[in-house]
DNA sequence: TCATTATTTCAATAATTGTTGAATAGTTGT
DNA sequence: ACAACTATTCAACAATTATTGAAATAATGA
């Protein structure tokens, strides 16, 4: 991974209110949700919503998917491995041992 | 992990300045490298340099020890390795699958 | 002690990011 | 076509973060 992608991610998770959207739907999986079911379930004014999950897109740790006049928003879970790949190798330099684990 | 540790985490790494200084401290382990060094390396304006260090160190990314006038700065790898560990739980919710890997 | 070196703090400013209500665009069901 | 509904864009503003040079702090060595 690219360090201007790992930027990317960390930007757009170091806000608690997108740290909360992402791990809300990595919790739902496959099946996402809709935008004004994630509003409700964070309490989140929509146009506050809008905006995060613009952000989050654009850096794709979320995918989006019209259905009807819904926005159906998934995270990426692949990004997130790819990630984790990323961060072990730059933890790991040098230091293996501290990486190994559960 | 805490959340509100791993946002602080994502809001020290999601400036790409910041992310080279640690990336620069994990390769060095345990000898580190002391502030002039680092703004040598990295060509950063040293009152710049100082300001990330210490976004970086409050945030428990980096340690800093006094050594004569110097100030000898370290990565903390343990807390890299604790992100890692939170982000495979919280990637690999519901889907373990993904996370099973180098 | 005094000049030198290393780094940080301060103050000013620039740049970016976050929040909100109103307006807009697209979709559905009647 | 029209009213109701979902979500986004826009524009204004608030808040936060980044950058810089000058000054301050602290340690060293002559």
């Amino acid at each position: 991974m690219e360090n201007y992608i790992a930027v990317s991610i960390f930007e757009s998770l170091s806000s608690g209110v997108r740290l909360d959207i992402f791990r809300l739907l990595i919790k739902k999986g496959f099946d996402g949700m809709v935008a004004g079911e994630i509003a409700t379930s964070l309490n989140i004014p929509p146009t506050n919503l809008s905006f995060h999950l613009k952000a989050l897109t654009q850096n794709r740790l979320l995918t989006v998917e019209q259905e009807g006049r819904f926005q159906r928003y998934r995270a990426n879970i692949q990004l997130m491995s790819d990630l984790i790949a990323y961060l072990s190798e730059e933890c790991c330099n040098g230091h293996p041992e501290h990486c190994l684990e559960t």
